[in-house]
DNA sequence: ATTTTATATTGCAATATTACGATCTATATA
DNA sequence: TATATAGATCGTAATATTGCAATATAAAAT
């Protein structure tokens, strides 16, 4: 099939493996260290760094921006990207009740 | 194409998107809930709890193995699956830092 | 030895993802 | 106004993912 069953899964779950799935990829990943390195971001600097196409690097941004993770204004003739705060944090919160959720080690396995 | 292009990232880009993706899937996520709440785990438990066939949580459970997230071990007739402490600490040191990476808010967008 | 029980594997259909060339759009500059 | 520049979008090919029925496997109980 391809498609995931949401509808029997909690919103909490469909939200945190959305925001998972936007982060699960290398360029993506790559992507946003780049901005949180630089503090700001130009998709025409990513090209010439990741070796992506073009077409392919915007369309990896347009998926962090789809999940709210990073935000874009109009600056002249270039975009600049950078974190979206809110969805950070969520993120942040999120990422770290599931993690911190583990107790150490078990006897069972 | 669909190919991820590896070989152009890091060994922790990669490393990093490869556990992202492994719990990027809202059924991973509800397994890995269940076997955090009750510090154990069995398959069939799960056929009856999530609404999936046995073999698509056969399958789930398999990815989850295979990126080292857990690991099973059989108990009589049935498997017990648990968190691979190993991997895990290594998730939440390494999303720690990418996370936390993050300086707050910038001026430009 | 046969049957039951628990889980894994196989095969397949539907859909999603990744990547890129080509093209379009919008702004800035000559 | 024409042209250059930055980035988005479209179309498409290759591959990956999701889900399940059917079947296989392996241990336990009868």
């Amino acid at each position: 099939m391809g498609l995931t069953k949401s509808e029997i899964f909690t919103k909490e779950q469909n939200e945190l493996s959305t925001l998972l799935k936007a982060l699960a990829h290398p360029a993506r990943i790559a992507i946003l260290q780049r901005i949180l390195i630089s503090n700001t971001c130009i998709c025409g600097d990513l090209v010439e760094e990741l070796g992506l196409a073009q077409a392919t690097i915007s369309q990896h941004l347009k998926e962090l921006k789809n999940a709210g993770i990073i935000q874009g204004t109009i600056e002249g003739v270039s975009i600049c990207y950078c974190i979206n705060p809110t969805t950070w944090r969520l993120l942040e919160k999120q990422l770290g009740a599931f993690l911190g959720s583990y107790k150490g080690e078990t006897t069972c396995c």
